[in-house]
RNA sequence: GCUGAAGUGGUGGAAUUGGUAGACACGCUGGACUUAAAAUCCAGUGAGCAGUAAUGUUCGUGCGGGUUCAAGUCCCGCCUUCAGUACCA
């Protein structure tokens, strides 16, 4: 043994992680190259939206995780890419622009301060050269640029995938659109090339725009009036808006949309490539919605019109009785006959009226009007009557149903509610209380050609009769609508777009970015244009190809620019990419870096995104893919949703004091009250609210706050009370003075205590949030316990996927483990380290920690590899192990989940490099070889004793000795055994 | 309603292919050290019953069945909680 360092040295957090942070930063140890022999590795968090409110101890969670994984992969040998930056565009920066005038880049740029120094305690190995901020013009020029390349673009199915502009407009002058099979707007009119080429070239655009990827439409939109924006639909919670919970209302307006819709079936089918988990893959699937079925035309009698229908079940067509349009369908006022137009003007009055909400609220009761119109049924040509219901959506297929009420239970109750006709088409099916919605093993009946087929036959058959006789034809069909992609705000990027004659144009790629103007105001004008309508330099000059003040527009070379902005998910879609390269000037990411890096390895983050980030982002990845600018169209192989982390909100009860009501108590007692203080009880005190009347009140008596003759005059209630958490120790007692202190207005109350003088809170877990004053802030832990102790305590607390609640109590586990692998290799204050060759035990506890450590990262498991790391540090202080072959190998696996103290370790061994290029261990085999076993022997399935046998012996040996020895022998009290099972190297199980 | 996830000590959780349920921690109890506290260390800790004790024994993984030598784990039927989604034809 030899002294190493003589130095004094004690476990100190601060002094240790400080100076690390310092040397990775300095050194650029996780600088990640472009060019390497290496195999790459990507991992990726979901970058964060910069918050005034800072990080809690939440936010880390999946940090911590990927951080782990990095690191782990980098000592595999792995060149590892794992930065980070911001999703700096959003509502927030811009509200508080709203209220104080403060430009939304500059509190951005503060927030972003504030993360970075948060994220900059916890050690995270990030490489800060490729940081990308959302909001930054160098970034949002890309983002531009693919708004442009989407523009450029439009749908190819007969390819399936998305081409230039320009081949469909060769299409068009050759053959004009009759024979284009394109992803485009349902009522796009027919031309040949003659009518193309007579089209003004403002027509020819118009065309274009029912083509183009990202396109100008008059839609239905979700709009927020008192954020004065636009929506899109999973913005919106249960009818409000997600943010700030405003009521959200629809309206016509111009807006750009993404035809995200050209992609339905990519994306739908791309998800069996990608390893994500499953209830996200599931959500994404219902999210796109596609049912394949059959469009059915109805023609209306004595009408020109005809209905067109999406059925999942043109099998049961001739089990149709009525049909039912949603209340919006267009031909709903044309067919409606007189008789019936008043009932269906009203109906369509009283459903109009109905919020979403309400409807959604009561879908238990059935409406409805009959039209008075028939249409007729396309094979046996019986009158169908033709009703109008709200349970019939406009947004969701052609807004028309053909019902079959024996197979469907809305049409059933529609049917039975107004006494319309119910055939049963199925053979052998009870209809006479709900309908038979079941196909399987379903035999159609009573239906001409289709009579005896089963449902997979019949439901085939009926395309094939509608097809050829015309009547109608296959369909896939999708709930996934294109997304809006404008929106009323300030601060998002500008559209590079200009108007010429009420037509968009693209402006050059050369002259992005198109930066955001300067306003007096962050607000939508007076006249009601978004707040971009304020800025008064916002005008395309054509010929200087700058932008200049609004009041040189002339609409000959001087256009007005677009005044919407994009939407908060337009810069998160293609990050990931930009991170490859992310200082390129040229290009939004080199071929070069694109082909190395090709598409995220790992990426980790919330399953909140489901349907939205994650979404949008794997469609444009497919577009650009498409394009030939990426070299995958899935961006991301694997995806971990970490779990939240709860708070632990900490309640102190109120007494709440009032005379009761309806009581002959003179005005004048009122002093009966007023003279009490405010009092706060303590938990243990009472159980009911009658006993914590019962308490306050015999203490109130009892200090003579109140007088005896008005007891039964007064009532007490308990209210309980938020207390904030840090006031509030392990044990559950309220530090009475900081509670005061901090809560002024009850600098005078009154706490009665518990006996021992100690004031217990009560406990509750819920979300962590600034108004539960349950937020635990990492800056603190950091402080008090080191990064090292927050990493692995935020691994410990259970599995990364899992919801749960946080303690801060529990910390102290983690932090003596700390404590406890410092001192393997200091005693007394000295680092004592024994080149020696350790024992086999040694070995032993070494190995099972490889073995353990390998397969619990790899399963992404690091709160089980925590404990196996206090497990083999427990074991190797019980064996006082100080060998070096045995400890640095174990400071190599315990590295990833606390890189400081494993760093000033490593370096106090001897070391000059940092200990992440050291070589992960590898686990052997042979140092667990074991030659017995200490088999638990079993009567009828219990576990009686354990016994120590070789694991050399044969099965009858075992035998053999399990039933000699005296225990089974007690056990079994003289009668034989009627089985005996052996399963080797595992356990004996005796049958009585 | 539908889809998905989950129910294990006082608490967080462990048990990777059916094989000793409760690893590892927190908390709690007792002890050592200390004037004291903190820190540290040691011991105990699923519940019940019997025993001075060592120990023995019964019950125990949401509930009810089943398969198996053996079930937290597999099968059938329920209950509860959480999350997502919603009149999708």
């Amino acid at each position: 043994m030899h002294p190493l360092n003589t130095k004094m040295m004690q476990y100190n957090h601060q002094e240790i992680e400080k100076k690390w942070q310092k040397f990775w930063a300095e050194n650029q140890t996780f600088k990640a190259s472009n060019s390497s022999h290496l195999p790459k590795y990507y991992v990726l968090d979901m970058f964060p939206y910069p918050s005034g409110a800072g990080l809690h101890v939440g936010h880390p969670l999946g940090y911590i995780a990927s951080d782990i994984y990095a690191r782990y992969k980098r000592h595999k040998g792995f060149n590892v890419l794992h930065p980070q930056g911001y999703d700096s565009f959003g509502l927030p920066a811009e509200q508080y622009a709203i209220q104080t005038g403060q430009h939304p880049s500059k509190t951005t740029e503060e927030n972003i301060k504030t993360y970075r120094r948060q994220l900059d305690k916890i050690g995270f190995s990030f490489d800060w050269d490729r940081e990308v901020q959302t909001s930054n013009p160098e970034y949002y020029k890309w983002t531009q640029w693919i708004f442009i390349q989407l523009f450029n673009s439009w749908y190819n199915k007969n390819t399936d995938k998305a081409e230039d502009i320009s081949t469909l407009i060769t299409i068009f002058e050759n053959e004009g659109n009759v024979n284009v099979n394109a992803v485009c707007d349902t009522e796009t009119p027919e031309f040949s090339c003659e009518d193309w080429k007579q089209f003004s070239e403002k027509e020819q655009q118009q065309i274009l725009l029912k083509y183009r990827l990202s396109y100008l439409s008059d839609t239905e939109v979700n709009w927020c009036p008192v954020l004065g924006t636009v929506l899109a639909n999973d913005e919106i919670v249960n009818g409000v808006s997600e943010r700030g919970g405003y009521p959200v209302i629809r309206k016509k307006m111009t807006q750009w949309s993404m035809r995200i819709s050209a992609y339905a079936q990519r994306l739908l089918d791309g998800l069996s490539t990608i390893d994500w988990p499953q209830p996200l893959k599931d959500s994404q699937a219902n999210w796109i919605g596609r049912s394949q079925g059959a469009m059915v035309e109805f023609k209306i009698q004595n009408s020109e019109f005809k209905i067109q229908v999406f059925t999942t079940r043109p099998d049961t067509i001739f089990g149709v009785s009525f049909m039912t349009l949603a209340p919006e369908h267009q031909l709903v006022l044309q067919i409606t006959t007189p008789e019936q137009k008043v009932a269906v003007e009203a109906y369509i009055e009283s459903t109009a009226k109905r919020s979403e909400r309400d409807r959604m609220a009561d879908i238990k009761t059935i409406s409805g009007v009959f039209t008075g119109a028939f249409a007729e049924h396309p094979f046996t040509k019986k009158p169908i009557p033709i009703w109008i219901g709200d349970y019939v959506l406009a947004g969701y297929g052609t807004g028309a149903v053909m019902a079959v009420p024996c197979g469907d239970q809305r049409d059933y109750d529609f049917a039975k509610h107004f006494g319309i006709e119910i055939p049963n088409i199925f053979e052998n099916e009870d209809i006479s209380e709900a309908a038979h919605a079941d196909k399987e093993g379903t035999v159609i009946a009573n239906s001409d050609f289709l009579s005896g087929l089963s449902y997979k036959k019949a439901l085939q058959k009926a395309i094939e009769a509608l097809e050829e006789k015309g009547y109608g034809y296959g369909k896939i069909n999708y709930r996934l609508r294109d997304a809006v992609f404008s929106r009323q705000r300030y601060w998002g990027e500008p559209f590079p777009v200009y108007y010429k004659d009420g037509m968009p144009q693209m402006i050059d790629k050369n002259h992005l970015p198109i930066v955001l103007p300067e306003v007096e105001k962050y607000l939508p004008t007076e006249d009601g244009k978004p707040p971009l309508g304020n800025a008064e330099v916002w005008a395309w000059d054509t010929k200087k190809s700058s932008v200049v003040s609004n009041l040189l527009i002339d609409n000959e070379t001087i256009f007005p620019l677009e005044l919407n902005t994009m939407p908060g998910w337009a810069g998160s879609s293609w990050y990931f990419n930009r991170y490859m390269d992310a200082k390129n000037a040229n290009e939004f990411a080199s071929k070069e870096a694109l082909n190395y890096w090709k598409e995220v390895d790992l990426y980790i983050g919330g399953s909140e995104h489901a349907t939205g980030h994650l979404l949008y982002a794997r469609f444009w990845q497919k577009f650009l893919f498409d394009k030939g600018f990426v070299p995958v169209d899935e961006f991301a192989k694997k995806l971990i949703n970490q779990g939240m982390i709860l708070g632990e909100s900490a309640f102190v009860f109120k007494a709440t004091t009032f005379v009761k009501n309806g009581c002959d108590i003179d005005k004048s007692n009122d002093h009966v009250i007023e003279k009490i203080p405010t009092v706060f009880v303590s938990r243990n005190l009472f159980t009911s609210d009658n006993e914590f009347e019962t308490v306050v009140k015999e203490y109130l008596l009892d200090k003579k706050l109140l007088n005896p003759n008005f007891v039964d005059l007064v009532l007490i209630t308990k209210t309980p009370l938020h207390s904030d958490v840090s006031l509030v120790n392990s044990s559950n007692e309220l530090d009475i003075e900081g509670f005061k202190n901090w809560r002024t207005e009850f600098k005078d109350s009154i706490f009665i205590t518990e006996e021992d003088g100690t004031f217990k809170a009560s406990r509750e877990v819920e979300k962590m949030s600034k108004s539960k004053y349950n937020v635990v802030n990492p800056d603190e832990i950091c402080e008090e316990y080191g990064a090292d102790a927050l990493r692995l305590f935020e691994m410990f607390l259970g599995p990364l996927e899992q919801t749960k609640p946080w303690k801060t109590s529990g910390i102290s586990g983690v932090y003596s483990f700390l404590k406890k692998l410092w001192k393997l290799f200091y005693k007394e204050d000295l680092l004592l380290i024994s080149d020696e060759n350790p024992t086999s035990e040694e070995f032993k506890t070494l190995h099972k920690i490889i073995k353990k450590a390998t397969e619990d990262i790899e399963n992404f498991s690091f709160n089980t590899s925590v404990a196996s790391f206090m497990i083999a540090v427990n074991e190797l202080t019980a064996l006082q192990c100080n060998k070096r072959l045995i400890l640095e190998p174990l400071l190599i696996l315990i590295s990833p989940y606390a890189p400081h103290i494993a760093e000033e370790l490593w370096r106090q061994l001897g070391h000059q490099n940092s200990i992440s290029t050291a070589e992960f261990p590898i686990f052997e085999e042979k140092y667990l070889i074991e030659s017995t076993k200490n088999y638990p022997i079993s009567f009828n399935g219990k576990m009686r004793f354990t016994l120590e046998l070789s694991l050399d012996l044969s099965l009858s040996e075992i035998e053999k000795a399990v039933l000699n020895h005296e225990k089974t022998m007690a056990q079994l009290q003289g009668k034989l055994p009627k089985k005996v099972i052996i399963v080797p190297g595992k356990i004996v199980n005796i049958v009585e």
